[in-house]
DNA sequence: ATTTTATGCAACCAAATAGTTGCATTTAAA
DNA sequence: TTTAAATGCAACTATTTGGTTGCATAAAAT
C-alpha cells in the first residue's frame, strides 16, 4: 500500500489544495511554506494545515533547510487515481461490455 | 460547464459513495434507492443523501417508476476527473519538460 | 379496504473540515 | 547582540459532512 488512495482522493477534493499543488508543480522546484501561503488569502497556518494533508497522501515531498521547509510537487500518487477512473473509462462512450466481465478476466 | 468539477470531486472523495457508484456500474443496469441501500449497513436515509450527491455531480442518472426512484450510473463526469489528473501525467516518469511550457503551448 | 413498501422531509447529532489567532522557538540577518 | 523571519503548537470557531430517527405520503400488494 504505497499512499492510501482515500487521502488521496480526500486531498484533491479541497479546490485550495488543488491550487497548492498546482502551484507546486508549475513552480518545478522547491517552495517554501511562506512562499506558497503569498499566492493565496488565507493565513499561513490554514495553508500549513493544508500541505499537511498533501504530504500525508503523498502529492507533496518536504525538505527542511535551516528555518525554512521547503515543499516539492510529487505528482506519482495521481497514478492511484488514474486506475481508479480508467476502471470506468471503457464506459464514456457506450457499454462495450459489463465491468463484472471485465472483473473477471482479470482475475482469470 | 457541464458539471461543476468540484462536486464530482467531492462526490469521489467519500469511500461509501465510490462504493454505490462501483455497484451501479457493475449492476449496468437502473437500481432502486432500497436495493442499493441493501448492499450497505448505514440507513437508507444515509444512503439516499449519497445518492443525490452523486447525481448532483451527474453521476448517477435517476428516473421515477411509480413509487420507485431507479438509478443509473453515468461515468461521463468523470472524464473532467481524468482530464485534471492528465495535466500531471506526463511527471510521473520524469520531468520532461516543465508543465508552464505544456500549458502554454495549449494556449498559442 | 387495509396493509405493506418505497420514498421524502425534517430535526437532530457527532465528528471532521477549513479556517482563525496568539504565543513560543529556532535560525538568519542587521 | 538585538531584531526579524519562518515555522510549529495549541486553542478556539463556524460550517460541512455523514450519519441517525420519527413521521407523513403515495403507490402497490393483499
Amino acid at each position: 500500500m504505497p499512499h492510501n488512495l482515500n487521502k488521496i482522493f480526500k486531498s484533491i477534493a479541497d479546490p485550495t489544495r488543488r491550487e497548492i499543488f498546482h502551484l507546486l508543480v508549475l513552480a518545478s522546484s522547491a517552495l517554501s511554506i511562506t512562499q506558497i501561503s503569498q499566492h493565496f488569502e488565507i493565513s499561513r497556518q490554514g495553508i500549513t494545515k493544508h500541505i499537511r494533508m498533501l504530504r500525508d497522501a503523498g502529492l507533496i515531498d518536504m525538505t527542511e533547510k535551516g528555518r525554512e521547509h521547503f515543499c516539492l510537487a510529487n505528482v506519482k500518487p495521481l497514478k492511484a487515481i488514474q486506475d481508479w477512473v480508467q476502471l470506468y473509462e471503457r464506459f464514456w462512450d457506450n457499454k462495450l461490455k459489463s465491468l463484472g466481465d471485465h472483473l473477471d478476466q482479470k482475475n482469470k
